[in-house]
RNA sequence: GUCCCCAUCGUCUAGGGGUUAGGACUCGGGAUUUUCGAUCCCGCAGCAGGGGUUCGAAUCCCCUUGGGGACACCA
């Protein structure tokens, strides 16, 4: 089982300023085949585009993976024997390695300015050839290293022209991946270009820092997104010029909007009002929105994984997604994110919880709603009727007022349909029952409502409903026994006399 | 456009030659002679199309179609 000695994954994010859904996921089957063969969660920030810094990014996305509990082995924030994690505080190395390509001859200057790259695009355009490659179809008629005398070179070196390092693809070379979840896949190398490796201002581009870091950071196992996988071959050619072992690759498939289009920040004017069809890709937005971290880690891990025949569970936690992840069981083909089955999720891990955790996150928000006072004993009978019947946390301060305070509206249309013309005399005599119980339990409370209602021939119906309304306002909630018992009989009976004065009132 | 990936209910998926094609979400219905977005049952709904291979194909092969990704001095 474990026969995979020293597995070591990175997640690779750019500090965008936001986390994408996506990207959790990623992060999270990195931590998850670690965690599960013993191996270490890497988190290596890929910051090499200085223009599109975003302050805080880092910050934030190191916190959302905290939230989330899935804390790296190695990072920034951890440190770790194969530092820095930022690449864009490994520049030499980069520097360094690029030129070990350029004195072997698989990499090579160029000095075009961006206005003779888009010359030349233009020219392929016009030719009908809408993306142009810099490879071996131009690479001899632009102006490089390739093109000049080695004094011509040190020349513009010399004047300080400025240039970028491209790497030297050879033509009519396969390449194979024998990627962890797509197969085998071939790659032609007449399909990709010199890629840049080294840009102008000396920082690298993904490509070089990615294999370069990869390789030093010794990676057993690279998974990530399918994007990623047609840059496979560049990646491929690199790890051969260098001369190293390129590491197992696992490219992980997509995840979509509704609408079948790419979850999109762009698509996100406000929080509540998205655009039919679109979801927000924003981990943080989820967060704030009160969803369970244990709901979307779940919903997350099953979107593109499943824990294989037989095994028909759908709620898990982290522990149980480490105990059953692997690689083979995960999907080929894109998923869509469906916001339905994250809430039933959420849901089944609210149910799940423990009193005590619940009542903790609740008590801000109930103190902000003005139910203050609270006494923990109470608070904690009231959230166990009321679990299993939350969506989110908070809807427990919206459909539970009537636990801290008497009502103050009663429910119209239950009134129309519940307040009859009996209703009074049965509520009395309820209310004259109860008053005499020793012990104002469920059972106690259920026992003396059927005599009441039997003594009048009526059914326990008649008078659980307006009782309801009367002591809560509203026509749904936990079992009403149970809750006449939490509320306390003072309580239950105050709010008879309360009800019987004013729903009548609303009815006629 | 070129290359690459993908294709089972509306959605997430199981199933990898012989199954009444299974589960989950959603939706609909019923039960709970106490409500409900709770719970429990039941139901609706699917192998993209066409060719092969085979006694037999959702399953293997090919083509088509559809969807997606990549094609930057962004990652």
């Amino acid at each position: 089982m474990n026969s995979l000695t020293n597995v070591r994954v990175r997640f690779a994010p750019s500090p965008t300023g936001f986390v994408h859904i996506g990207g959790l996921r990623t992060a999270l089957y990195n931590y998850l085949y670690a965690r599960k063969h013993g191996g270490t969660f890497i988190l290596r920030i890929e910051d090499t585009d200085r223009e599109r810094f975003v302050e805080g990014a880092t910050e934030n996305l190191i916190s959302v993976l905290e939230w989330a509990g899935l804390v790296p082995d190695e990072g920034p924030r951890q440190g770790g024997n194969y530092g820095p994690y930022f690449q864009s505080q490994r520049t030499e190395i980069y520097q360094k390695y690029a030129r070990e390509l350029l004195d072997k001859g698989f990499a090579y200057y160029a000095f075009d300015t961006p206005e003779e790259i888009e010359a030349a695009r233009q020219r392929a355009r016009q030719s009908g050839n809408q993306f142009m490659k810099y490879n071996f179809t131009i690479r001899h008629e632009m102006s490089n290293s390739l093109n000049m005398t080695p004094q011509a070179l040190r020349a513009a070196l010399d004047a300080g022209k400025p240039y970028v390092i491209r790497l030297l693809v050879p033509e009519g070379r396969q390449f194979e991946v024998d990627d962890e979840i797509r197969g085998r896949v071939v790659f032609d190398s007449r399909e990709i270009d010199d890629q840049v490796l080294l840009k102008s201002d000396g920082f690298p581009t993904y490509h070089l820092a990615n294999v370069v870091d990869d390789h030093l950071m010794e990676i057993s196992h690279v998974i990530r997104g399918e994007e990623w996988l047609s840059s496979v071959p560049k990646h491929l050619l690199l790890y051969e010029c260098f001369g190293w072992t390129p590491p197992h690759m696992a490219h992980l498939p997509l995840i979509f909007n509704p609408d079948g289009s790419k979850m999109s920040k762009r698509d996100i004017q406000s929080l509540d009002e998205l655009p039919s069809g679109k979801v927000d890709p924003d981990v943080a937005s989820y967060i704030r929105k009160g969803y369970e971290k244990a709901a979307i880690i779940n919903y997350i891990a099953l979107l593109g994984w499943n824990p294989g025949e037989g095994d028909d569970r759908q709620v898990f936690d982290l522990p149980e997604l480490v105990q059953e992840f692997s690689l083979q069981r995960v999907n080929k083909s894109a998923a869509i994110f469906d916001l339905k089955k994250l809430q039933w999720l959420n849901k089944e891990h609210i149910m799940r919880r423990d009193v005590a955790s619940l009542m903790e996150e609740l008590k801000p928000a109930l103190r902000k709603a003005g139910y203050t006072d609270v006494a923990d004993d109470y608070l904690a009978r009231a959230v166990g009727l009321m679990r299993e019947r939350l969506y989110f946390t908070e809807d427990f301060v919206k459909l539970a007022g009537y636990f801290f305070n008497d009502p103050t509206s009663y429910d119209e249309q239950a009134a129309q349909k519940r307040w009859q013309e009996d209703t009074p005399e049965l509520l009395r005599q309820f209310a004259e029952a109860i008053r005499k119980l020793d012990t104002f339990t469920a059972g106690a409370i259920e026992e003396t409502l059927r005599q009441v209602a039997e003594a009048h021939n009526s059914s326990g119906g008649k008078l659980i409903h307006p009782l309801r309304l009367a002591v809560t306002g509203v026509s749904v909630g936990p079992g009403l026994f149970e809750l006449l018992e939490v509320l306390g009989k003072e309580t239950v009976l105050r709010r008879i006399d309360r009800g019987m004065e004013i729903i009548p009132k609303l009815i006629s």
